[in-house]
DNA sequence: ATATTTGCAAATAATTTGCACGTAA
DNA sequence: TTACGTGCAAATTATTTGCAAATAT
């Protein structure tokens, strides 16, 4: 019924991989380069369509970068609800364990009278192993 | 020298008017939109250099929304470092004070040994008038 | 066998740019 | 008068889509 059959392809196993080697957030177009590589005949059109499987699926997570355009990690956003940081030298992600965002919530009711369904924070600066 | 001349257009007014007079993220096509009903005959690229250009000046913010499409608000983000709640239901932008964000920062110092040099925090969900 | 996935080329959609003309100073 | 701004049409760029061929089950 709702869920539809999935069949394990060579692109998609390439892509998956490429994402679970690194910990970053990767533009379509990067890892087409990568694909490209590693002598992986992929089109750009399966990259996309690829990535939106893998987002639906819940085994990646997109952010749009500073100039508007889709990246993709690696990283199952609904196992637990947690924030990234962003390196700003090498591009590594960290998962950051939400709790501040708790407290802030609370602070949002008292001070607005504004509740709270989502939030979404990104930090940015350097990583223990960049500083 | 450095900086240039600036000169006051009925378009650059005109625009500036709408973002003043609400406080909400509005697009580049719905600001368009809202000069046409007003019978102000303006193209689009003049709404996006405009945009651009109040940005430039410090007297707009603009963020991308989901789908990724750009979008302005009449707000002076280097007056007072600050973040946005954002309304569900009709839009309205409440700035909220940047203070959990501080302790935060010290979390992820002692805990990842990452050094914060900015972030970005958005919150979703319903203003007091909404709920 | 057949449902799903892919490649290719063409279509979209937001945004930017070149350039000749208009306008504020 | 001259630096700055605008309109228009064309270019750019990321992303999506139609469809026929390829592949996994």
């Amino acid at each position: 019924m709702g869920t539809r059959a999935e069949y394990a392809t060579k692109p998609r196993e390439q892509i998956s991989q490429i994402l679970r080697e690194d910990p970053r957030f990767l533009t379509a177009a990067e890892i087409h380069r990568r694909l490209d590589l590693a002598h992986a005949k992929v089109s750009l059109s399966t990259v996309y369509r690829t990535l939106d499987h893998l987002v639906a699926k819940g085994a990646v997570t997109s952010r749009l970068d500073a100039q508007g355009e889709a990246s993709f990690m690696h990283c199952e956003p609904l196992r637990q609800h947690h924030h990234h940081a962003i390196c700003r030298t090498c591009g590594r992600v960290e998962d950051v364990a939400c709790a501040a965002a708790e407290q802030f919530a609370e602070t949002l009711r008292e001070l607005h009278g504004f509740e709270l369904d989502d939030h979404a924070m990104e930090f940015f600066g350097r990583c223990s192993r960049c500083r």
